[in-house]
DNA sequence: ATGTAC
């Protein structure tokens, strides 16, 4: 794949086989050096009918169904654009939410251990059934997936900030039900409240560095402070839902007359039954995301009151796999465009009408989580931005699960990290094994790679005090 | 990511 550099961290792939617009990469050649595969995806998905100004993808990129995670993709209602169940992921509104503790490290004294046996003790976590929240029966589920992280607090789970600080305001009034399948539902139903496996995880994390002390401060961070941050999605029911639409578009595509590289690339209008019924349902799973978070949320800050009489305050919750319906100004013209962000967060710049008042002069807040044992990272969005307003999601792995493991074992990894201060809670050793640090990309390159391309800006670093993980 | 396969 020839990369052509315009500048400094951004790199052109010029139209060639199909392309209707030329693939964008922010990056550096170091972060590239084993993209091809996903270079390949970036080039595919600038196939897809209706697609505008470019195919992008953000410094953590690499490989995925379909789409390259860390892709970004908008298409044009207008202009027959398509919507793909690939173009967000299997795991549907997979995102992060910060809480920030009312003290500082040295205010826990001799209590993180006492908090995270009882994390540990309390976050459901793994794959299979198991939430912390046993639900009534399906018509409770679908309260769930209306109202989503809403009805968890309407039900005395959180508190209104919680609805303000999360995009959407916790919510999607968008959802269809009516296209969640049984199968889903089934799954979806006893899962609400669980981090699931893989890269999901609960951690204890100490703000380490503050870059940007005004917009830290509105954002309710300072140096020193405890935070929890929770990374998951929307568990088997949006896999389900994944699998269902996938399944359903790569059936219709050829009455609509699209042909795509990859039958990954699976998809449909945006203004087409199928098009619709896969938003209607993402949209559906995006509240069971949401709601998801929040009753962790909720169940951490019980175990913090319970341990140490600490109080959490949500930051920010927003998610790096979703479709949404945006006006963005393309060619000096306004239009209507469904944004696909799969492994890729919204940045919205300051000003933007759907951010929360008090955040609103200081752009959105963008979390990163990071790789196990490593540093996450804040950003916020910037006034120019690029890629629809869009960020990085995390450090992209480079390793497989398979080799991942093979370089470590579970119990020599929780010495290391435990050494090094940090309090593991696994689940199982394999799991763990598997999300060792070498199997990832740096996490300060992406982020520093993500502020150099002006995508966003730094705004503070945070490292773990201890992990809870699938 | 995922009851790590239809």
């Amino acid at each position: 794949m020839e990369l052509v550099e315009e500048r400094p961290y951004r790199f052109r792939i010029d139209p060639h086989d199909g392309m209707r617009v030329p693939g964008v990469v922010f990056a550096s050649r170091d972060l590239l050096s084993d993209a091809e595969q996903s270079l390949e995806q970036v080039a595919n998905v600038a196939t897809l009918p209706g697609i505008v100004s470019a195919s992008y993808a953000m410094p953590d990129i690499h490989w995925g169904y379909g789409f390259p995670i860390g892709g970004v993709a908008a298409t044009a209602v207008d202009a027959g654009g398509v919507v793909s169940p690939g173009g967000v992921g299997f795991d549907i509104s997979c995102g992060v939410r910060l809480l920030a503790a009312d003290c500082d490290r040295q205010g826990l004294r001799g209590m993180l251990p006492a908090i995270m046996d009882g994390l540990g003790r309390r976050i459901p976590r793994g794959a299979g059934p198991g939430g912390v929240w046993r639900l009534s029966g399906q018509e409770e589920l679908e309260r769930i997936l209306r109202g989503g992280s809403r009805y968890a607090v309407e039900q005395g789970h959180g508190e209104e900030r919680d609805l303000t600080r999360c995009e959407d305001g916790g919510a999607v009034a968008d959802a269809d039900v009516t296209q969640v399948s049984e199968r889903a539902r089934e799954r979806g139903l006893v899962q609400v409240g669980s981090l699931g496996s893989a890269n999901h995880f609960l951690e204890v994390q100490e703000v380490a560095e503050v870059y940007d002390e005004p917009v830290a401060t509105a954002f309710g961070l300072a140096r020193g402070q405890v935070c929890v941050m929770i990374h998951c999605g929307s568990r088997g029911l949006g896999h389900q839902i994944c699998t269902d639409h996938v399944r359903l578009m790569d059936r219709a595509m050829n009455r609509y007359g699209i042909t795509v590289p990859d039958r990954q690339l699976a998809c449909t209008p945006v203004d087409s039954p199928e098009g619709r019924a896969y938003l209607g349902a993402m949209a559906a799973a995006a509240n069971y995301g949401r709601a998801n978070r929040q009753l962790l949320s909720d169940a951490a800050r019980g175990v913090f009151r319970r341990v140490a009489g600490v109080r959490l305050s949500l930051v920010y919750d927003v998610s790096h796999n979703l479709a949404k319906m945006e006006t963005h100004t393309v060619d000096g013209t306004p239009r209507l465009l469904c944004v696909h962000r799969k492994g890729a967060t919204r940045a919205f710049p300051p000003g933007h009408p759907e951010l929360p008042e008090d955040l609103r002069d200081f752009g959105q807040p963008v979390l990163i989580p990071g790789t196990m044992g490593t540093a996450s990272y804040v950003l916020a969005g910037v006034p120019v931005g690029d890629a629809f307003h869009s960020a990085c999601h995390g450090a992209g792995r480079t390793l497989s699960r398979h080799r991942a493991a093979r370089t470590v074992t579970g119990r020599e990894l929780r010495a290391r990290l435990e050494r090094a201060g940090i309090a593991v809670r696994p689940k199982s050793w394999r799991g763990l094994a598997e999300e060792t640090p070498e199997a990832y990309k740096d996490v300060s390159a992406v982020v520093a790679a993500t502020e150099a391309a002006g995508l966003s800006r730094t705004v503070a670093r945070l490292v773990p005090l201890g992990v809870v993980k699938g």
